[in-house]
DNA sequence: CCCCTTATCT
DNA sequence: AAGATAAGGG
């Protein structure tokens, strides 16, 4: 199915929206770039409304939206709006500095999807991509009616486009389900026409999404986190507060969960690797048992939070361990290094009545890192993490938006999915020593991944954080991808994984992250993996420069007076320094799980 | 108000 | 179970 929408990375919506903005007035453009582009908008800025409309003209598509201001010396921003509207089917959002009711009214009677008035707070803009959502649901919609298409069946059948993570072009976001008939068209109708009677489509933490989750709130703290902070940091446009209060319900809800379970389990762990298992839903996949384990094993390779915290206490914030209400608390502190994968079962039985076993693992993260590997053949499949949605999304009722890749990857059939898992399990992984517990699963050692900066700060990390189990079945396609990243800049040249599984493991995971890297450029898709290359290592590792940047300075951004551009350096740095692919690559073994337990 | 948390609903 | 929404509090 075609969308009209053509960004770049349609799972990303609406990140890469592409906007073109008209104003006379070049501060104005300016500003509003920059305010757009840090929305993970693709701007086009434009001085004169003729030549706005030239290029509209030139190429309709080009764009999804546009903004123009009211008040213009060579053309009248309504006669824009006009010559709009009627030449191509674009949303055209108005503004000026007067909000005379005539004028807006005006506007709105021109067709102006929105009027806004100077200044145009952040806010406002992050939200545009509604309209060109919402024209995207009309014309979804339209299909509909006469096409029937099972959502599900349809995304697998169309799964070539998808595997690659190469646009699916669209707005898959919305799933459309089965028409009954024509009956419910006025209903329908009257859903599109008033958006606020629309059932709102539920927001899918995918890996991807759940990651940003994740570092925002390492990035916060886990004392002082809210679900604004988050959100401000997450810069996903669409997404609401309250999605980010829901989930960090959900995410603090998992991790008392696991704390509980590691306080009740903790004192014989390591004896029964079957006592941390959480009930998992059966699966007809028959990987569920592959699932738990890597559940279980993840919990020795997954650094919670604490991971940042200490990272921020390095850095001066006064954090206390007993910050970490609860999550890092029940947590011993535990010398680095102790425990080698070797040695789990060991140190396990060994432990000292209090969940050491589990901290031990931990507290191996710095040079050596657990690695869970899985040996059932068919889990290791980088799309798999997605099976626990995509059933969901299967049965589910309402349209789902499908945010991420992750989802589109699905592949049809168990079989599918084996034979890449296959393929992805047998490249070992790198330096690894397995090793074998229980006869059922294997540890994997890992070697030092970034040995450069990891004596620095993650082995800090390490020595002093134990972390939680963040970890599931989605974790360990992060895991890996971790682990293909962190090795990038140490390569020996000898990973066999990064032979095989590396390229695709990273270009999955980098198409989701394109957006915010690449929010200038334009050239979302040209940018192949070796574009972002020196990118994920320099950025990604670099935490000493990243951290300089909080969340004020972003904010401080955001209120940005008007009148004064906003310090281009910052925004630089913010863009380079503090946009996801970067943070996300910060901790790169860490809280790269999603919280299904 | 705005934001956060908790409870409840779907 | 995962997310939305309502309710209550600072």
């Amino acid at each position: 199915m075609e969308s009209g929408f053509a960004s770049p990375r349609a799972d990303a919506f609406p990140a890469g929206l592409r906007v073109l903005v008209v104003d006379d007035d070049p501060t104005w453009l300016k500003i509003l770039e920059k305010m757009l582009k840090k929305c993970s908008y693709e701007v086009t800025t434009c001085c004169l409304a003729r030549d706005a409309l030239d290029m509209l003209r030139e190429r309709k598509d080009r764009f999804d939206i546009v903004i123009s201001d009211v008040n213009m010396p060579d053309m009248d921003g309504f006669k824009l709006l006009e010559h709009v509207g009627l030449e191509m089917d674009l949303p055209v959002i108005m503004m000026s500095v007067d909000g005379e009711t005539s004028r807006v009214m005006k506007g709105v009677q021109h067709g102006a999807c929105d009027y806004l008035l100077k200044p145009v707070r952040m806010k406002e803009l992050r939200n545009i991509w509604q309209h060109v959502f919402r024209k995207k649901i009309h014309e979804v919609k339209e299909i509909e009616n006469h096409e029937i298409h099972d959502d599900v069946q349809m995304m697998r059948s169309g799964s070539e486009e998808f595997d690659d993570g190469h646009l699916p072009s669209g707005l898959d976001l919305v799933s459309p389900r089965k028409r009954k008939d024509m009956e419910n068209k006025e209903h329908e109708d009257q859903e599109l026409s008033d958006p606020s009677a629309m059932k709102k489509a539920r927001v899918v933490w995918s890996v991807d999404l759940h990651q940003k989750f994740v570092n925002a709130v390492n990035q916060i703290g886990f004392d002082k986190v809210g679900p604004k902070k988050i959100l401000d940091l997450m810069k996903v446009p669409w997404l609401t507060r309250e999605n980010v209060a829901s989930h960090l319900q959900k995410y603090r809800l998992y991790l008392s969960r696991l704390q509980k379970q590691n306080e009740s389990k903790a004192p014989f762990c390591g004896t029964k690797q079957s006592d941390f298992t959480p009930k998992d839903t059966p699966g007809s996949f028959g990987i569920e048992n592959s699932i738990k384990m890597h559940q279980n094993n993840a919990a020795n390779s997954s650094y919670g939070y604490c991971g940042n915290k200490i990272l921020l206490q390095n850095v001066g914030s006064e954090i206390h361990e007993n910050d970490l209400k609860g999550i890092i608390s029940f947590l011993p502190i535990t010398e680095p290094r102790k425990a080698l994968a070797g040695d789990v079962s060991n140190t396990q039985k060994s432990s000292n009545g209090s969940r050491v076993g589990l901290s031990h693992s931990f507290g191996s993260l710095g040079p050596d890192v657990n690695y869970p590997t899985i040996q059932s053949p068919n889990c290791w499949n980088t799309d798999i993490p997605v099976i626990q949605f995509a059933q969901k999304a299967k049965q589910e009722k309402e349209p789902y938006i499908l945010l991420e890749d992750n989802y589109m990857h699905l592949p049809p059939s168990g079989p599918q999915n084996q034979i890449q898992a296959d393929g992805l399990q047998s490249s070992p992984p790198i330096n690894s020593r397995p090793v074998t517990e229980k006869g059922k699963v294997i540890a994997t050692e890992i070697k030092p991944l970034c040995t450069e900066y990891g004596s620095n700060h993650v082995g800090d990390i390490s020595r002093r954080g134990q972390g939680i189990n963040l970890f599931s079945v989605q974790a360990d396609k992060d895991v890996a991808n971790a682990q293909a990243f962190g090795y990038m800049p140490t390569a020996t040249g000898s990973s066999p994984m990064r032979n095989q599984s590396f390229d695709q493991i990273y270009i999955n995971n980098w198409n989701s992250l394109q957006p915010s890297i690449i929010p200038e450029g334009g050239s979302f898709l040209s940018s192949s993996h070796e574009d972002l290359e020196p990118c994920s290592l320099q950025g990604g590792y670099g935490y000493t420069e990243t951290v300089g940047f909080n969340n004020e300075e972003i904010l401080a951004y955001e209120h940005l007076d008007l009148t004064a551009d906003p310090p281009s350096h910052l925004y630089d740095g913010l863009r380079f320094n503090c946009d996801y692919p970067c943070d996300s690559m910060e901790y790169p073994l860490m809280d790269r799980g999603l919280f299904i337990a």
